[in-house]
DNA sequence: ATGACTACTCCCAGTAGA
């Protein structure tokens, strides 16, 4: 059994006591962190290391930043997402490990934002999702046992949200960041998480403001697609929705699958 | 309700997040 999860720490040099601790509760075999907001030489890599993990990252000053850590070793990493030479924000990292039949495929990332959305940076996130999709085509045609793990910013269903009324022209819920959404499931990626329930309020993000998580107003837009040949091993998809109550947490909570996998 | 909270930054009021 593999398990690999996701996780927006806000801040790993803030998170760094509760990332050793649930590594150590969750156990994960790889990890796709996001906004680790920081440059890669001010990553706290040792304690991370000193656990057994081999750790890539690929930061930047102040914002965004995403990391790959994992107990297998990698075949390759690669940072940036391709299709765009100009972007310069920290945002993709994809890492390959060896099975003892083909390999795992991971893409970690973290999807921009998009707010507001009438200025520039929601033509920035659709053209973001639009490389997505046509790296994950690409990854797809391969037939590889794949993952797209991270802060999607994207929530997917009106099941998603405390109340969709309120979210309606956010960047996060507006029907053209969905229907982009949507155009990467269509493409057979299956949502880990919506694989294993219908329910509504599987929520990933409670905001630090005016008491979301105390009232629980969340939203679910930290996600694992798989493929077909990673949704064929599917074992089980969960949500660590109790880090959310510890003390100075991340406004995101870790989002998991076990896939029935052998490592090489 | 022009807010609320957290984290970042040439240090501290402005920006970003979602």
């Amino acid at each position: 059994m593999i398990r690999i999860a996701t996780w927006n720490v806000n801040s790993i040099r803030q998170r760094l006591e509760h990332l050793l601790k649930w590594l150590k509760d969750a156990s994960p075999d790889v990890v796709c962190l996001q906004e680790i907001k920081c440059v890669d030489e001010a990553f706290p890599r040792e304690p991370i290391e000193a656990m057994g993990y081999t750790v890539v990252t690929h930061g930047q000053k102040t914002f965004n930043g995403v990391a790959l850590l994992s107990r297998l070793p990698f075949d390759e990493t690669k940072p940036r997402l391709a299709g765009d030479d100009e972007d310069v924000q920290a945002r993709f990292f994809e890492g390959v490990v060896p099975l003892k039949r083909g390999v795992l495929r991971i893409g970690c990332l973290y999807l921009p934002n998009g707010n507001p959305p009438d200025t520039e940076k929601y033509p920035y996130k659709l053209k973001w999702m639009s490389r997505l999709t046509a790296y994950a085509k690409e990854r797809l045609a391969n037939e590889e046992t794949f993952v797209l793990a991270g802060d999607f910013n994207v929530i997917p269903d009106a099941r998603d949200v405390y109340d969709a009324r309120a979210w309606m022209g956010d960047a996060l819920f507006l029907p053209q960041t969905r229907e982009r959404f949507q155009a990467l499931l269509n493409l057979g990626m299956t949502d880990a998480v919506r694989a294993t329930t219908d329910a509504a309020g599987q929520y990933t993000f409670w905001d630090y403001q005016a008491g979301g998580w105390a009232k629980n107003n969340g939203i679910r837009i930290d996600h694992l697609l798989l493929s077909p040949q990673a949704s064929d091993r599917l074992a089980n998809a969960g949500i660590d929705k109790h880090l959310r109550g510890w003390e100075k947490a991340s406004d995101h909570v870790p989002v998991w699958v076990d896939l029935d996998l052998e490592a090489a």
